[in-house]
Order: structure tokens, then C-alpha cells, then sequence
RNA sequence: GGGCGCGUAGCUCAGUUGGCUAGAGCGCUUCCCUUACAAGGAAGAAGUCGGGGGUUCAAGUCCCUCCGCGCCCA
């Protein structure tokens, strides 16, 4: 038995300080890679992006996480719980130029005297011209901030309680996360999953690179419909078409309307127009996505205004006739194919121009050669965006890097599809998202990014006699040379000096985009090609904890890899966590403008508080942003500690025997439970713990967190007192003993239920009474309890309970003290109440304070009620 | 336009395969410093379960429909 070490006066101050620093010493969250793989819990952690700052939207979702992971290490487990930082990426990039004052020239050599900015840091470093440097060098100093800004998020979440395992930390631009990255890159080369390609793709002219599907947003913005003339070459007569793009009109290559539309019937395939200000000659086809009642019901096709365009390009075999270039200008040349000296003319008036410009010029030319018929009509329609942009998206034909994911593959979207049934969605409706996602993709994955800061592409391309790359042909790097970087590593066979030289060769310039890497986060911290001890005991992973507005990027792009190369479902159930809604029932998140920094709600009402909050937020569901709760939870805290500390303060006679199956030293004795009162409230206790197993077990913390807090209510207020005299020892010493024992049992599965949601206000409880964390103490199971009740069953504590509530009612309302003596009570309730009142009796009248019980009265009601005589002070007679 | 979710007390939310008089916490009202806890305790008032229709002995729960809110996709 450890001797009690049980504070005057318990309280929340400092206990993050003092737990996180001891499980930090004693290493109790750390994974022991030398588990079989049916005992592990593997937990797939999101990265948070370290380029922003930690909200309460991190700590809400992080917390869900959190109480599984102890669950699940009290449950048996031995739990493999890693963070990742998501340092990789377009947020650290601009941040990086912003804070030191510099820009990214890949071209640049790597500078190995580089010195970052004096003015770094300043605001001095934003103003002036920015420092052009080479990609090693830019990614030196995003490593450098980044490293800075993980400190502090380890530090809010260890103050939070998160059991991660710090040692295992990874960040996903990292040596391990580059070549992780780029090894898997590399199979998918090999069997032909990766491949490059020409092709028109959605490219963002502020960031000047190429992005995903999966990236896009669509805008409401404002726009008109301008109604142009176009003549047909046999009759001259006018065919009018309605666009909101008129700037592309030189880059128009067909005309098209629906092929059931009989306006439009005599022109298709026989006869040709001309289009205006250009005179470039044009077909005009039949298409079904042509909408007959949008605008005239002839479009023209540019290359390209839309993903529409796009789709008319390829089934159509139309020509490419590009005006805008990778900066959003259009192009300084007049294009070939306006081969009259008026066309020519009009287009050097749109050259060198951005999309608005070029808009207001040809408007005006339009409406000189009276072309334009009326006034432009306003609309608003929905354009495609990049979703970290600010401009709409341009379509521009470029050579770019996919990954196959079954978006022209109907076997590979039908796989991913199965691979989907096979994991359990927490909560299940959110397989409908992934499914929806998968059935709607409409290409292959673009990964290739034209930026700098991310896991480089690990190719090379051999120059021919003319300093002209082999695209068709890209040299490999091996295997144990990765991570590499093309833009300063040479190939194998070539020396650095070859690299842009004819016959030489040059590096790939592209990077992957963070997906590509973050994607891989189940082989990143499985140890997947570099540890196969780590990647037996852990993969496939046992859960994806992760917000739903993600699943379509993170979760499918993570699926996609684990299909590919390991042919499973990379986790087992994947947890959806909701949003935190501000008053207003608006999300919060950094973008919004509306986050709440969680550093000062920590400070106000504890970590254990803060993650009571969370906890109560059940998964899948957005929840409000309620310092409120905090304020209860931080109650339940000190009401652990207050109930903790009376219990304990009884002496219990030690014992030791196998028969306590939960740990040594003994606590209690659960063969000295005798009174019905005691093992009835186990019988209850046994209830509850079946219950939250089985909400944990499904991913349900915040059912678990429920139940258990309204049982410990119940039991401070109801069992506690009920029990109180019969502990002081006004019954005899047997009956002390049960009692005294029967709370320490109930106090020990309290504390441990509490564990996973209140873990510093449950380690701190438990400290008083045991030498170990309660962080790896056994989770309570329910047939102890049985065992302890002996066959009692729940319903006596409960009639002990209810009596003692109209007992105090019956002081309450006539407003006495709830001290107030009883001289006598009788109680009326049906026989069957009576007889199970009667053995608990004892304890109701001391609890009561009720001097005399009357032999009960039999009533047909399931209601207790009594009939009592207050003390004389004011004779006072109440019948409830 | 398609898909998904939500609507229960003033607020935040439980309510499992339909089953007794629909619950909890907060807030509100009244009372009590009670020897684990006043950072507490006891009691009380408060709901047409979004509207309507249907199935059923029985509907907050299942079906249909409408209204409102949110998210994802087009």
C-alpha cells in the first residue's frame, strides 16, 4: 500500500507543468516497436500547417484524437501516436519571402556562404526589392523559420495533454519525408501510375503554377454576357453568339451549339464563319453541352476560357490557339494563325495586356466595327478558382506531372470505390463525401507545381546536340541517393559542369504539390521502405483522425497511394471531426479572420477544461465555441480532486491477494463489499463502464465523456452522502469497511474513466494513491464490478437515492435547512420499493437526518413519496 | 440542379433497434456556509420535439411532403 499524499487543498494550478515534465521523464507515451501488430493502435495524425498559428479549432479536433489514444492505451494497446508538421508548401513560401525579404530563382546556383537578410524579421524586409536566391538556399531559410514556429506548437499541444510520442515527430520536407516522397513518386513511375504529359491545365496567374481538381473553388463573381457578331462565308449573314469572355476572341478555333438546336443545323459541318476584327475563318459543330438556352445557343470555343472548352477541344479535335500567357498577359506576338495586317492590328492593341484590360479594349474595338450588339448584360456566375487565389483560374497548355487516380479509369474509380467500403466511417455518413468525390473526378491527379519550396520532382533529362531535354526519357536517380534535389545534385555519369550543355543535361524544375507528400503520411511515419520492424507493427493504420472538408483531398489522395502501392486501405476507420462555430455559426479558421487563440482559454480554465469542451463536441458534428462549457469542465476538475480526496481520507485496512485484479499495490478490497447500497451502486458502475467502453470502441468519446460525467454527479451527490455515516463508522466497523472499500473501488474506476478526457486532474488524483501513471493503468471492466456485486443488482441505490430526494424536498420547500432533523418519516411507495428500501435504510435516515422511520405505507405509484414531521422550530408538517 | 447533415426548454445539446408522464447542463427563481468541495449543495419554473400528412396498439424516433439553416459537389 503507497502511503496517501493527499494536499490540504487540492487545486488545478500547475498541474500541466508538473504532469507534462513527468510523462515526458518517464516516457510513458512512447511506442515499443517490438509489439505484435493485433495489440498495436496506430493513429495517423494530420500535420497542422506551421505556417499559420494553433486556433481552438486545433485543439477541439486534436482532443478528439487525444481521448482515444488513452482510451485505447488503457484499453491494452500499445498506441502509435506520432505528429507531423506540414512544413512543405505555398503557405511556408510566402511567409519565407515575406519575413526575410527574398524571393526563389531556381536557376541560381547554391550559394554555401549564404547569410539571411539583416533586416529579416522586420518589416523593413517587405518593402524593399526582394533578394532573388537560390532553391537550396530559400529552403534553408523555410526550414529555419519552421523549426522555429514547431517549437511553439509542441509546446500548446503538450500543454493541452495531446499523449503524443514526440520522439517520433516528422516534418514533411524533412531528409526522411523528401525521399519517402519521392521514392513512392518513383514507383508509381515504375509502374506507370506517374507520367507527364502536354495538356491544357487549370494554372493560377498570381502563383504562376498549374493546380489540382481537388483545389478548385468556385466564385460567384460578376460578369456580362456580350452578344457578337460573327458572318458566315457563303451568305454573309450575321451569326450572333452570346459570351462572357470576348477578350478570347482571338483565340476562338470553332463555334458550337446544341445538335438538336434547328436554328443552328444548316451550319454545322457545311458551312464556315468568320469571326470579327480577326477574320480567321471557323467551323461550326454540333455538341451535346451546348445549352440551347443559354444566350443564343451558339458559344464560341476558345483554348480555353473553361473546363468546357477543354472538354469541346479533345472530343471536337479542335487546334490549340493560345493568347494568354503563364503570367495572365496575353501574348506580346501576334499568333500566326491572324495572318491579315487588320487582324494584326487589332491584336497588338490586346498585347502584353492582363484579362481585364484586354476585356475593355476589345469591348471598345467590338462596338467601332459594330460587332457588338448593345450593351454588355450584366450577370454573376460561379468561376473556378484556385482556393488559395484571387484571380479566376486561366486554362493554359503546359507540360505537367499526373498520378493516375481513377478519373479516366473506370476499374481504377470502381477499386477506389470497394477500397472505401472496407473502412469504418466515423460517423458512417461521411463515405457518402468520398464516394461523391470519387464518382465525380474527370482527370488523373496533377501533381506537378511550378514553385519552390517542396519535395523537387527526382528527375533528369538528358540534352540532346542541341541543348534540347529528352523529356521521353528521364534519368533515374537510385534508390539510397534520395532524397535529391535536380537543381543542384547531377545525375549519375554527369558532372555538374554538363548540366545545360548539349549533350549535357538539366535537372527537372517542378515540385510536387504538399498533397503528393502529405499523402504519404501512413508510409511517412510507418517507416514503409526504411523500417520493417515499424512498418509490420503499424500499417495499415488503425485510424485517420481528420476534418470533413478534407476528405476529398487528404483522405482520397492517402487512399489512392496505399491502394497503388500496398493494395489495402491505409487505415482501418477514418475519424471525421466537425468545425467550431463561432456565435454566429460561422466556422472558425485562420482565413475567416474570426479564430480564437486557445493560449489564453488554456491559461484561464486549464487544459483539462479546455478539454472537456472539446470532448463534449460528438464526431462529425460542428460545435459552438462556448467558454461556458470550459468553466464546467474546469467544475468537474476540482470536483474530481474534492470527491478524490474524501474518499481516500478513510483509512482501509491493507490487504494484498490475487483476487484484485486490477493492480498492486491493493487499494481496496472488493470481498469487504457487503452492505446492498454499496454493491448495488457497482452493479451501476458496471453499467456505465460497459456503456463507455462500447462508445469508445466506436469512436464515440464524447458519449463516453457524457455517461460518465452524469454517473460521477449522481455519485457525489447521491452515493457519497447516502454512504457518508456508515464510513465515519456510526455502523459498526464491518459496515465501515464496505463502505470504505466500496468507494475506493468506485473512485478507482472514475478516476480511470476520466482519464482519457481530464488527464492531468485524473494522473494528479491518482498520484495520491498510486506509484504509477494512471495513463497506463488497466481500463476498468465491468465484471470486476459484477464480481464486487455479488448479484446485487442497480435498483437499490437508486430507491435509496430517490428517497433521500424527497426527503431534502420536503426541507427545501419549506425552506429549512437541509440539517434539519426529521422527527419521524413514513414512507409510501409500492411493496415491492418498500422491501428494497428497507435494506438500505440505515444509511437514508442518517443521510436524511431522519430521526424516527414509521413502517412504510404501500401505494400504487412508482414515485417515492414521504411523510415526514420537521423539528419543531416551526412544527412545520410537509406531505410530498 | 445533385448529394449529405441539421432543426428538441431562453442557450448548448442527449434521446440506441419505435415503448411508461420527453431528459441533462448552463441561465433563471427560492432556500442552505453541510465537517470532500460556496470554485459547493438542495429544490423549482420552463418544451405545439420546425409545419403538415401517413404507417402503427404506440412516433421526437419510421415513411411522404413542405419550410428554414449549414456543408460538399455541379
Amino acid at each position: 500500500m503507497t502511503a496517501l499524499r493527499i494536499p490540504e487543498k487540492p487545486n488545478l494550478a500547475g498541474l500541466e507543468q508538473k504532469w507534462d515534465t513527468r510523462w515526458e521523464r518517464s516516457g510513458i507515451y512512447h511506442f515499443n516497436p517490438k509489439t505484435p501488430r493485433e495489440r498495436v493502435f496506430s493513429i495517423d495524425t494530420p500535420p497542422p500547417t506551421v505556417s499559420g498559428s494553433l486556433h481552438v479549432g486545433h485543439v477541439f479536433s486534436y482532443t478528439h484524437t487525444d481521448t482515444i489514444a488513452r482510451y485505447q492505451r488503457m484499453a491494452g494497446r500499445e498506441v502509435f501516436y506520432p505528429m507531423g508538421w506540414d512544413d512543405n508548401g505555398l503557405p511556408t513560401e510566402r511567409r519565407v519571402q515575406n519575413y526575410y525579404g527574398v524571393t526563389c530563382d531556381p536557376t541560381l546556383p547554391f550559394d554555401t556562404d549564404f547569410k539571411a537578410p539583416d533586416d529579416a524579421g522586420t518589416p523593413a524586409a517587405t518593402k524593399r526589392k526582394p533578394l532573388p536566391i537560390s532553391r537550396p538556399n530559400f529552403i534553408n531559410l523555410c526550414l529555419e523559420l519552421t523549426e522555429k514556429d514547431e517549437i511553439v506548437f509542441e509546446q500548446l499541444f503538450r500543454q493541452l495533454g495531446l499523449s503524443v510520442d514526440w520522439t517520433r515527430t516528422y516534418t514533411t520536407i524533412n531528409d526522411h519525408c523528401r525521399r519517402i516522397s519521392q521514392i513512392a513518386f518513383l514507383e508509381n513511375l515504375d509502374r506507370g501510375e506517374a507520367y507527364q504529359v502536354e495538356a491544357p491545365s487549370l494554372w493560377d496567374v498570381t502563383f504562376q503554377t498549374a493546380v489540382a481538381q481537388a483545389e478548385l473553388e468556385d466564385k460567384e463573381v460578376a460578369g456580362a454576357y456580350h452578344k457578337i457578331r460573327f458572318s458566315r462565308t457563303d451568305s454573309g449573314e450575321a451569326v450572333w453568339i452570346d459570351t462572357t469572355r470576348p477578350e478570347l476572341l482571338a483565340a476562338c478555333v470553332a463555334l458550337v451549339a446544341h445538335p438538336e438546336d434547328a436554328r443552328y443545323q444548316p451550319l454545322f459541318n457545311k458551312t464556315k464563319v468568320l469571326s470579327p476584327l480577326f477574320g480567321v475563318e471557323l467551323p461550326v459543330y454540333p455538341h451535346r453541352l451546348a445549352d440551347p438556352a443559354k444566350g443564343t445557343g451558339i458559344a464560341m470555343i476558345c483554348t480555353f476560357g473553361d473546363t468546357t472548352d477543354v472538354t469541346w477541344w479533345r472530343e471536337l479535335d479542335l487546334p490549340v490557339r493560345t493568347v494568354i500567357g503563364r503570367d495572365g498577359r496575353f501574348d506580346a506576338d501576334t499568333p500566326e494563325w491572324l495572318t491579315t495586317a487588320t487582324a494584326a492590328a487589332a491584336y497588338q492593341q490586346l498585347a502584353g495586356k492582363s484579362v481585364a484590360q484586354a476585356q475593355q479594349t476589345i469591348v471598345a474595338l467590338l462596338q467601332e466595327s459594330a460587332d457588338l450588339k448593345g450593351a454588355p448584360r450584366p450577370i454573376t456566375h460561379p468561376v473556378k478558382f484556385y482556393e488559395k487565389g484571387y484571380k479566376p483560374l486561366e486554362i493554359v497548355s503546359s507540360r505537367q506531372w499526373y498520378i493516375r487516380n481513377g478519373g479516366k479509369d473506370n476499374d481504377l474509380r470502381q477499386a477506389l470505390l470497394t477500397r472505401g467500403n472496407e473502412i469504418n466511417w466515423v460517423p458512417s455518413y461521411m463515405q457518402a463525401r468520398y464516394s461523391n468525390w470519387v464518382e465525380g473526378l474527370n482527370g488523373d491527379w496533377l501533381i506537378s507545381r511550378q514553385r519552390f519550396f517542396g519535395v523537387p520532382i527526382p528527375l533528369w533529362y538528358r540534352l540532346d546536340a542541341q541543348a534540347q531535354p529528352l523529356r521521353g526519357e528521364p534519368l533515374i536517380p537510385n534508390r539510397d541517393q534520395l532524397p535529391i534535389d535536380p537543381s543542384t545534385d547531377a545525375p549519375r555519369g554527369f558532372t555538374e559542369a554538363a548540366r545545360g550543355q548539349p549533350n549535357g543535361f538539366i535537372g527537372e524544375v517542378d515540385v510536387m504539390d504538399t498533397w503528393a507528400t502529405s499523402s504519404l503520411t501512413p508510409q511517412i511515419a510507418c517507416g514503409w521502405q526504411t523500417d520493417a520492424e515499424l512498418y509490420a507493427a503499424t500499417f495499415p493504420m488503425d485510424v485517420r483522425p481528420q476534418a470533413h472538408d478534407i476528405i476529398r483531398t487528404w483522405l482520397f489522395s492517402s487512399l489512392l497511394r496505399a491502394h497503388l502501392d500496398a493494395q489495402t486501405a491505409p487505415w482501418r476507420s477514418a475519424a471525421l471531426s466537425g468545425w467550431i462555430l463561432d456565435p454566429d455559426r460561422k466556422k472558425m479558421g485562420k482565413t475567416k479572420g474570426n479564430a480564437v487563440v486557445p493560449n489564453d482559454l488554456l491559461e484561464q480554465y486549464g487544459a483539462d477544461a479546455v478539454r472537456y469542451w472539446a470532448a463534449s463536441g460528438r464526431p462529425g458534428t460542428d460545435t459552438s465555441f462556448d467558454p461556458q462549457q470550459m468553466k464546467i469542465g474546469r467544475r468537474l476538475a476540482i470536483k474530481l480532486l474534492n470527491a478524490s480526496k474524501f474518499t481516500l481520507s478513510f483509512d482501509v485496512q491493507t490487504f494484498d491477494a490475487q483476487t484484485d485484479v486490477d493492480r498492486k499495490p491493493v487499494e481496496y478490497d472488493p470481498g469487504k463489499i457487503s452492505d446492498p447500497l454499496d454493491r448495488s451502486m457497482l452493479a451501476r458502475l458496471a453499467d456505465l463502464v460497459d456503456d463507455a467502453t462500447d462508445a469508445f470502441e466506436h469512436f464515440d468519446y464524447a458519449r463516453a465523456l457524457e455517461r460518465s460525467e452524469a454517473f460521477f454527479w449522481w455519485f457525489t451527490d447521491n452515493y457519497l452522502e447516502l454512504v457518508k455515516a456508515r464510513a465515519y463508522g456510526e455502523f459498526g466497523d464491518e459496515r465501515a469497511a464496505s463502505a470504505r472499500n466500496s468507494l475506493r473501488f468506485g473512485l478507482s474506476v472514475m478516476q480511470r474513466m476520466f482519464a482519457p478526457f481530464l488527464p492531468f486532474v485524473a494522473e494528479e488524483a491518482w498520484s495520491w494513491w498510486h506509484e504509477s501513471s494512471i495513463h497506463r493503468a488497466p481500463w476498468p471492466q465491468s465484471a470486476h464490478l459484477h464480481k464486487a456485486a455479488k448479484g446485487t443488482g442497480a435498483t437499490a441505490c437508486s430507491v435509496a437515492a430517490d428517497a433521500l430526494s424527497v426527503v431534502r424536498r420536503s426541507k427545501s420547500e419549506n425552506k429549512r435547512k437541509l440539517r434539519t432533523p426529521l422527527l419521524t418519516a413514513r414512507f409510501c411507495a409500492t411493496a415491492a420499493t418498500l422491501a428494497i428500501l428497507d435494506q438500505v435504510i440505515d444509511d437514508v435516515k442518517a443521510a436524511g437526518v431522519i430521526l424516527a422511520v414509521e413502517p412504510g405505507e404501500i401505494i400504487d405509484s412508482n414515485e417515492i413519496s414521504v411523510q415526514a414531521t420537521l423539528e419543531p422550530e416551526q412544527n412545520a408538517q410537509a406531505t410530498c
